[in-house]
DNA sequence: TTGAAAGCGTTACCAA
DNA sequence: TTGGTAACGCTTTCAA
């Protein structure tokens, strides 16, 4: 590999001057700018990445933490970062977290510039601790999906969120609705909490009262979603609507209900949360969060930074939207009567 | 932050000592090793891996281009080169590809020594120019899905796949058995052109004709599975089985046949191939293929080229394995007859 | 507008 | 077993 001292040697300038032109410094004339950029394809020269980042103190990589990277929600944002990386310049490093230590130990890694130049905090909270290694660092670092104190990026209303997929059936005619919520992560972040409180304030709006009986919470492994969807129908009064905290746990509910023989949505009608791509393969009514669009957002915010643009940077809010499918339709029964 | 040289001053010692410690030297004496050990720790010294990576004319990461993260199947794998990755002290640079130009610039990126010690190809593919840039590179590259010749790397056998499916179908005792295929990628990989050999072959073995009618193929989306498994059940003599090339592609002919009235398995038995998370969700019957496994191998595989064992790499092949589920009966009609 | 040279923080070689 | 120092390839400052 040719290095800058090849390029200046074949361009017959010094080093200084190859280095101008590739950062495109104003004071290089025209001619010796074509003639070192003419060597440089020549060569097919790339400047080493290393010791450029050594000379300048940092790296040329943006280092993202990711709890459990097989979430579909995580890749789709992580997609929308990889897109509006492309071209930027800089690489993605991917850290996966899985606990609290690995946590700390990652945001001590991103900020550390020999490292990351910058960091993306993914559907993560951060404790007083980290968030004050963050800020002493003073290196870009943005949370996409998630509030972080002191940090800009950006995130959804979880309680408008579950208002909303609440609402949506509330509107149909649907009076007993019932919660199926997912437990905090290993890291405690958990969206689902605020977006119980939407539906709670959805059907305080519609004065229909809250039944404990008709809220169940547990991991969406399929087996835990047979379980506290099946418990549901075996109650005196079912639900005719379910309001589900995430897609993969709706999905949980649709196979749990059709397990028992009944169907979606004539026997009852199921909400999800987030719209994956499969929720749309599968005809699933979803309250749709940006999720690419986060990815892209945050890793813009992130580039705005590195740009020394500090100006703008702030906190911003994503917007929500329910997508009628095919899995929410009015109540089939009289049930509707007995809420009002 | 601290520098080797404040850890040798501290210590009373000089740079070359420090240095011996950190890499584990044993041309240290037991009391200036603990005593350098000391005041690291004290000064929570970490060595800058941009200053390591000039000197050693190497970087600390290893770069893992995927096409389409946000395929689950790609995710699965990923997730297992992140965990085996785990405390080997490198971390992992992803790169999304999504053309063929860009596939070339990014293997020729994670051959670079300044960017990437090593490089893992997922699901893909790659021409002779490509193949000739790695293995000049002398860099260690493996392939993870997709057997790249001349690099070691592991994979599955497609055709074998494809025939264990359709073996299911026939031995419950289809005999009128479809085929839905994926289309090729952009970047030519087509792991479904492989499986339908297998599906070829199994019903060449049971003396089942192969009837064109029966073979679709077309793009995963929602709508696609419905036209391709609409027309299916057009047919005169419609399919009691299907075969589909992936998990993704089953959940949309499940979806599109229960659009359509009928119910699976009774009207008709669905395979897919993969064994996503979301299979074992829905029930779904399917060729497991270890994607999580693929990755931890991978990795493994690196990180020992990286230590120096080039001994013991080979290309190697993983099992696969039906997994049955409820998607998959014996037929409940006399089509059995027909074929035989 | 240009060249020379000092750093950036390591590793590794050469003496001691 | 140690310390001193050249080298890694770049950026940037200082003179010219």
């Amino acid at each position: 590999m040719p290095t800058i001292f090849d390029v200046a040697q074949a361009a017959g300038v010094g080093v200084g001057t190859v280095s101008r032109v590739l950062n495109d410094s104003p004071a290089v004339s025209d001619s010796t700018r074509s003639r070192v950029l003419a060597v440089i394809s020549a060569l097919d020269y790339r400047p080493s990445s290393l010791a450029r980042g050594l000379s300048l103190g940092t790296s040329n990589i943006i280092g993202a933490v990711v709890p459990t990277v097989t979430h579909p929600s995580s890749m789709e944002r992580l997609h929308g970062v990889l897109d509006e990386l492309g071209g930027s310049g800089y690489d993605l490093a991917l850290y996966q977290v899985e606990g609290e230590e690995q946590r700390s130990s990652r945001i001590r890694d991103i900020v550390r510039p020999d490292r990351c130049s910058a960091g993306l905090l993914v559907s993560l909270r951060a404790t007083p601790d980290e968030i004050f290694l963050m800020v002493r660092a003073k290196r870009p670092v943005v949370a996409i999906d998630g509030y972080i104190e002191g940090l800009p990026g950006c995130h959804i209303d979880n309680v408008a969120g579950g208002r909303m997929a609440t609402e949506h059936l509330l509107a149909l005619g649907h009076r007993v609705i019932a919660f199926v919520g997912d437990v905090e992560d290993d890291l405690g972040f958990n969206p689902g909490a605020a977006r119980f409180e939407g539906y709670r304030a959805a059907l305080r709006g519609c004065h229909v009262p809250l039944r404990d009986d008709l809220i169940k919470t547990g991991p969406s492994c399929r087996e835990r979603a047979d379980q506290l969807t099946g418990h549901l129908f075996d109650l005196a009064e079912p639900p005719t609507g379910i309001v589900a905290t995430s897609d993969t746990q709706a999905f949980g509910v649709m196979a749990a209900v059709r397990s028992r023989g009944m169907e979606v949505p004539t026997d009852v009608s199921v909400v999800g949360f987030d719209d994956l791509e499969l929720a749309g393969h599968l005809g699933l009514t979803t309250v749709r969060q940006p999720l690419y669009e986060s990815g892209v957002l945050g890793a813009r915010m992130v580039l705005q930074q590195l740009d020394g643009h500090r100006d703008g940077l702030d906190v911003v809010e994503l917007p929500l939207e329910v997508v009628v499918r095919e899995t929410t339709a009015p109540p089939n029964n009289g049930s509707a009567l007995y809420g009002a």
